[in-house]
DNA sequence: CGGCCTGTGAAAATCCTGTGAACGCAGGCA
DNA sequence: TGCCTGCGTTCACAGGATTTTCACAGGCCG
């Protein structure tokens, strides 16, 4: 979800000879930096929205490779690179079992960790989207990530940040099936500990809020025992599959086998 | 999902120590492999459907880098390591900033070269999201994967997610018969107890929205005593054994002799 | 013919989602 | 500073959907 071009890199080591040149490369390179010689808390990884993390797991001690375990399953989408001086097989094996996309061994060339450092997050920024900003359109809903909001027609859904990417994403995966673990990754930026209902909730929150504006319509549907699927349906078109002969192409996009098992919701309560 | 995709990985290498120890453990875990010690033209590897491929340049002489862009441009999801002898920092870097992923120097222990292909094909998988969304194509039946659900022309199967992936497993093995224990490890993710008769009862379900939605056709076939087959038969070709003169291969899928001990099933009740 | 093995229907156990509400946190404001 | 408000997270519960388990019947094989 970063629209920039640019690498945001933490490095954590404490060799400040290795640090220092390698900040200078990297700086010159418009890389944004962040040093530190202690370790990071994960969760404080998560607000820096890295690209890739360097870590020279020796000043952890102990922790080392508790902190890597840790920093790759919950932050699967970050390139964790090891830099640090001898190692033996085992634990380089150990060590890229575990997540570690790369290890490096000291000493290494500045330039040399930097290409791989690249090569370890060439990949994901590839297909990125540059629709990043572009409306999306959706029954009567309007998405535009300019404002970070929703309209139906003029008035907005007042969705907050996270309701907005929610349904963003959703929108801009239409008709697919999304895993709740996915979408907890893509919205949130990290894993989904398990039975978080967060995403549920919001859920929840965002068919209010289209309801609200948008009743005549079906946006979110469940699919019991996987995730959500995002897809405008006119309402009333509840188990066309059973009366074929009845309804006869309302507005039902092309391609779009009518969807079962999906909980129709019914909205009880006003 | 899947939890344990095979590797299927490609070597172009002529050292042929190194290669056959590596090629030894690979097979040993799992891997597919495909051995050579002379350039593959970038358009077989497509064909190939690799995941990855370690590739010694050196004895593609001059064409190397030319080779690792080719391969690196046009196969942009494909995990590409360089494993070779000496080099400096400057021909790594201008590698990994071609393209290739990692690059491993000789000597090197297979196990560290297995970790570090799996480190980047990994990495690989997680970036592109779709690799498990190709629909798959049975008799009347379509199989969408990014829906978690099976078509028939329109209207959906309504499987529930086990049924789903049931079904989608046996017909990723289409043609094969795969045994109980097999298809709970790969559908449950663990083994099977003894006794255990959940794949039974799913298939039964199976069977039962198959013949729902497409009664013409006959799509699971059980082996006595082993397990079950998926290969769609249009109906009406029972025993074609018996009568080979009557049916004129109406869309058997070839190289399929009629098996014996198949209990052709016959749907009893209603 | 007897010993398995599979098909079947239904009950029992488990799991999953919708929902309302409480909680904690941070920023805005007096 | 202290209060208020909006927001995100967590909890517990209820109602369903799904999965597992069981017992039995019928088929397959030697």
């Amino acid at each position: 979800m970063n629209p920039q071009q640019t690498t945001r890199l933490a490095v954590i080591d404490n060799d400040s000879g290795f640090v220092t040149v390698l900040a200078k490369r990297a700086e010159a390179a418009g890389w944004q930096l962040h040093q530190t010689s202690g370790g990071v808390p994960p969760r404080d990884l998560v607000a820096m929205k890295l690209n890739a993390l360097l870590v020279d797991p020796t000043l952890l001690g102990e922790e080392g490779w508790d902190y890597l375990d840790r920093v790759a399953s919950l932050l699967p989408d970050l390139g964790l690179v090891v830099c640090t001086g001898r190692s033996t097989v085992a634990q380089r094996v150990r060590g890229l079992r575990l997540g570690v996309d790369d290890w490096i061994t000291k000493p290494c060339h500045p330039e040399e960790a930097m290409a791989r450092i690249e090569a370890v997050t060439r990949r994901r920024r590839r297909g990125n989207r540059e629709s990043e900003a572009t409306p999306v359109a959706a029954g009567e809903l309007q998405i535009r990530p300019d404002r970070f909001q929703a309209f139906v027609g003029d008035v907005a859904l007042d969705l907050t940040r996270r309701e907005f990417e929610l349904l963003h994403l959703l929108a801009e995966e239409r008709g697919q099936v999304l895993e709740r673990e996915t979408i907890y990754q893509r919205v949130w930026g990290y894993a989904m500990a398990h039975g978080d209902r967060s995403v549920d909730v919001f859920i929840r929150k965002l068919r209010q809020k289209l309801e609200k504006h948008s009743p005549s319509w079906a946006y979110i549907h469940t699919h019991f025992g996987i995730g959500y699927r995002f897809d405008p349906e006119p309402a009333g078109i509840v188990k066309e599959e059973l009366r074929p002969a009845a309804v006869e192409e309302i507005q039902t996009p092309p391609a779009e086998p009518a969807p079962s098992q999906v909980v129709h919701k019914s909205f009880t309560a006003g």
